[in-house]
DNA sequence: CATACATCCTCTAGCCACTATAGGAGCAAG
DNA sequence: CTTGCTCCTATAGTGGCTAGAGGATGTATG
């Protein structure tokens, strides 16, 4: 009886589409059991998995960090220290992606207000573009 | 003698590296002549349009975005309105990204703060990552 | 029991914007 | 003439999926 849950509900469940979860079999980050006709079944954990991967996915962490944060995961007498730096690296990355993307709207923002809206050849946005030392936005995320 | 420029001092005037030069040549952003010997010769205007392309994909426009400013570039007489539609509607990514990444790093940042440096059972970064419910990224964003 | 239809399977190729590597040719200086 | 630098082409790889072909399996109904 107890077949465990089909890919499709398993997707639905933890907001991953299948091919997405057949990719993260591949790649080694889930492992389902079979049934005799070779289709997959999952576990409530493999949810829970699967939801953990979704979430740090969407707070920018790459696979490999995932990797690590569910092998920590996986073994939880482990010290944290490990999760802990991962976390604080991508703070440091999202605080910094933060100011270039805020200079780059000033820039941006710049570019639209100053358009007269009227030739190409008088258009501040293909300007700016054109001429680098007309650019704002460069410079700041050059030193950053 | 006047060669043109060979690729070299093209990919360092213009700050754009050869393979990526020759990637934009295949894909149809330039079209340098050849010596004698089948080697790229670039002009000054060449290099100018490798600065204009850097400076957008720099910006975060993508690579058709860049097809048309260059095109709207080459016919300075024709009006701008494009080219004003495609920076505004990058002016409402970039906003959009930015109010994510904020909500991210306050995500992140409750995370560390939350952290006790034990073990990973009791930590609050694999906590978070694992309860859904946990979250405050999540909601903040989906609504967005 | 047959059939229709949904769901699943594998395998391959494509996406973006490059980047890297192999294996060779051109060219200027000593 | 040889050393060493720059350049050439062509192919494959990167990350994180996504799309499609072509076929097998599972389930609800007639």
């Amino acid at each position: 009886m107890h077949h465990g849950i089909a890919i499709g509900k398993v997707s639905e469940a933890a907001g991953v589409k299948i091919p997405t979860i057949r990719y993260y079999e591949q790649i080694g980050l889930l492992a389902p059991d079979r049934t005799d006709g070779n289709r997959r079944t999952y576990a409530n954990e493999d949810i829970e998995r699967l939801t953990f991967i979704r979430h740090s996915r969407e707070l920018g962490f790459d696979i490999d960090e995932i990797r690590t944060l569910l092998s920590l995961q996986d073994h939880p007498h482990q010290s944290c220290h490990e999760a802990d730096t991962i976390a604080k690296v991508r703070l440091v990355e999202v605080k910094r992606k933060i100011a270039s993307l805020i200079a780059l709207k000033a820039e941006l923002e710049r570019m639209v207000e100053g358009c007269s809206h009227g030739r190409v050849e008088t258009c501040r946005v293909i300007e700016i573009l054109a001429d680098h030392g007309k650019c704002v936005f460069h410079d700041s995320v050059a030193a950053a």
